[in-house]
DNA sequence: CATCAGGCGAGAC
DNA sequence: GTCTCGCCTGAT
């Protein structure tokens, strides 16, 4: 078990952002308590207030999960730079204070993005379940939880479209066809892009079917860690109508604005407005 | 029952 | 380059 201490860390934010969707809440009532899958490895979070449990070596903390909850990053300090007069914007912030950008897997993001379009967040851990489980590893963790990796693009590129059909994948189908076929062929190049900035990432990930320039932002801050990516997504777009009718600051912002975007979106979905 | 989800590709212009 | 339209499926 490692133990933390930090303020700006909520599990449960994290758990409810959206922005990983193999992290489950596990039900413990004394402490917030969250199961999740990533890097092939299942890990168990417990927190209570400012104190945070990983159940899990401290070598597998240093080399993988102190990196995926970005852990070297100081959020306080990104809500200190809001301009304290943008009511809006410090509200959202505030409540989602203990939201971390993760650094997830790229292939994973992908995949998972591309089914994020136009579909609700459940049916979207749905189908990435059934992928999972019909295309991934069977792992049994060490304390004894049984769970599936995801799935390798070898292993989904040997699906047939109509196999992904039944994943519940719908049209969003023969875009993982065609882009686990593209990975496996290396059209694009995946080593490539994890040292790229932005702007080359980006044009990289739209080549890709089924990335546009929504799907590519969220790719490009949940698994590059490009925190000058901003999704412009269905919510957002409505937040930005009705909170800042005269353009958002994207200047002020423009080394963190997917971290200000994270606040505004989950203000939206769980908070007040 | 209609609408719409964390959009995108294809075709028209 | 910009605009429109159709799309799987199920939650609400």
């Amino acid at each position: 078990m490692v133990r933390l201490k930090n303020d700006n860390f909520s599990i449960a934010q994290i758990c409810r952002s959206g922005q990983c969707f193999r992290m489950d809440i596990l039900g413990n009532k004394r402490a917030e308590a969250i199961g999740l899958v990533a890097f092939g490895k299942y890990l168990e979070v417990f927190q209570e207030g400012n104190e945070i449990s990983l159940d899990c070596t401290q070598e597998d903390y240093d080399h993988i999960w102190k990196s995926y909850f970005d852990m070297d990053t100081d959020y306080a300090k990104i809500i200190s730079r809001i301009d304290a007069t943008d009511s809006y914007l410090m509200s959202a912030a505030a409540f989602g204070s203990g939201i971390r950008i993760l650094r997830q897997d790229l292939w994973e993001m992908i995949i998972s993005f591309i089914i994020s379009q136009q579909n609700h967040i459940k049916r979207i851990r749905r189908c990435i379940r059934l992928l999972c489980e019909r295309y991934g590893e069977k792992r049994v963790a060490p304390n004894g939880v049984e769970y599936y990796v995801f799935p390798t693009p070898k292993a989904l590129s040997q699906a047939r479209i109509e196999d992904l059909y039944a994943c519940n994948l719908g049209y969003r189908s023969r875009y993982i066809y065609e882009t686990a076929n593209a990975v496996l062929h290396r059209e694009i190049n995946m080593e490539k892009l994890a040292g790229a900035c932005y702007a080359d990432a980006s044009r990289e990930l739209l080549k890709l079917c089924g990335v546009g320039a929504k799907v590519a932002d969220c790719i490009c801050l949940f698994a590059l860690h490009k925190m000058e990516a901003f999704p412009k997504d269905t919510h957002i777009n409505k937040v930005l109508a009705a909170r800042y009718p005269n353009g958002f600051p994207f200047d002020r912002y423009h080394d963190c604005g997917g971290v200000l975007q994270q606040y505004l979106f989950f203000y939206h979905l769980n908070g007040m407005s």
